[in-house]
DNA sequence: CAGTGGTCTAGACCACATC
DNA sequence: ATGTGGTCTAGACCACTGA
């Protein structure tokens, strides 16, 4: 194991591999090539270079090259299709846009394509609990967003979204104008965040006064709240956002693995 | 003693291949390990022959088997340790035995450890909504069990289970005798039926008048009900549950990937 | 100690996509 | 025709487990 090729020379200081197990080769690769994409040497959508250029790069066999690239496709981040090549997972791109999305209407149906209509987008302190989950600290600046999507023309669902300014800065005029209906895209194009890893906390209680104005329900009426945290390809916490309807005609759906 | 049950067509025998693109070799081992685990061959808990062994039995390099192997531990079916074996997924082991409950307290402990009473266990004709869940006819025989599970002395959750009589007959005297926490592990001992997979959907709603009694809460207070259905090895529904909590206290949480 | 899974190599042939 | 990923082989060495 003297190939050792391997040092991303930025912020890491690996290069004391002294440890009794260290790192497989292919584990070492794949972090190689996760910093690799994170840095935007492949953009979304296009294609990193054939498992035969990998090894030879790394002067490692095909076989290693291969299984880190077939990790980082399990984990969504690249996608393989024999004959063409891998591919940067991309939201932008027609690679499952919404796969975070899982609620859904009583006939299966993905809320998330229909119409979205912005209440409002404002720079603020963000509030504790988006702080908590953002693992920022309490009043941090930030950006708040408040939408409202829709489903045969009526609304089912508020969402709060808040982003950290350290991370997106200056997002707001970008929501104004755009208003787009996948906020990932907008991170991933202004900002080269990839979100790959979410976690969800659902609950349920009674609708805020908004919550009611909005959704045209009477205050506290059960609804669902769904909390989401969204992490980024390096594992930092980029959007905290809270979606909150009304269980008649949507669902939370959950199937494992 | 069985050489050869796959069909690969050999290398250069009569290759009679209609199809355009047969089975990969270690999908038809994999599938063929699904079934020989299916019939108990291996009980849960106990181990599979070596990688070795399985290549010598099929003919084939430890490579392929390897890569079937792997699929079944990555589904959960199967967990390997270096230096061990490979062992058959089993509730009543100390293999996760909760897996998929997804219902955590404030501090992140599992709803599912503490103490759980049962109200009652009774052979009845399955209603229509657990009768769609389950793919049966409506008004087909089965039994349905109602219990509660505590969170520090305090009812938190009431659970609705149904299940079938056709794939789990005379169920009813074991539920009652044992009043086990862990009704997958009763399926696997007494049905060998293994649940390697859950579709759940959440919802709020107000509590009915026997929730609100059982969980000491108001009638109409916003509750979760999370809607489960429980899928067999073979991938035949064997379980449909209904769990309503009040989720002050608790909470449903779901990670992607 | 012998046996297990985990890693790694260096080849081979294939189906497929693109030019 | 060329290059891609997908499959498959037949070895090798390692760390870990258990007797």
């Amino acid at each position: 194991m003297n190939r050792r090729a391997l040092d991303p020379g930025g912020s890491s200081s690996d290069s004391d591999d002294l440890r009794p197990s260290p790192l497989p080769l292919y584990q070492q690769v794949k972090r190689h090539l996760v910093q690799r994409v994170l840095a935007g040497e492949w953009k979304p959508g296009l294609s990193l270079p054939s498992e035969q250029k990998l090894a030879q790069e790394y002067k490692l066999s095909q076989g290693t090259v291969r299984k880190a690239i077939e990790e980082m496709a399990q984990e969504g981040l690249v996608s393989r299709r024999a004959g063409r090549g891998t591919f940067v997972t991309s939201h932008s791109g027609n690679y499952e846009p919404f796969r975070f999305h899982r609620l859904f209407d009583n006939e299966g149906r993905r809320i998330a394509t229909d119409a979205v209509s912005f209440v409002r987008v404002e720079d603020k302190h963000i509030h504790a609990r988006a702080a908590a989950g953002l693992e920022l600290d309490h009043s941090a600046p930030g950006t708040e967003c408040v939408r409202l999507r829709h489903l045969e023309d009526e609304p089912v669902l508020v969402e709060q979204i808040v982003l950290g300014a350290r991370l997106t800065p200056n997002i707001a005029p970008a929501l104004e104008r755009e208003r787009p209906p996948s906020i990932y895209q907008l991170l991933e194009r202004d900002y080269n965040l990839l979100v790959t890893r979410v976690v969800e906390r659902a609950r349920a209680r009674g609708a805020t006064h908004e919550e009611a104005d909005l959704l045209n329900i009477a205050e506290g009426t059960p609804v669902l709240e769904v909390e989401r945290v969204a992490y980024s390809l390096g594992g930092e916490p980029v959007e905290w956002r809270i979606m909150v309807g009304e269980t008649s005609k949507i669902h939370y759906l959950q199937t494992s693995d």
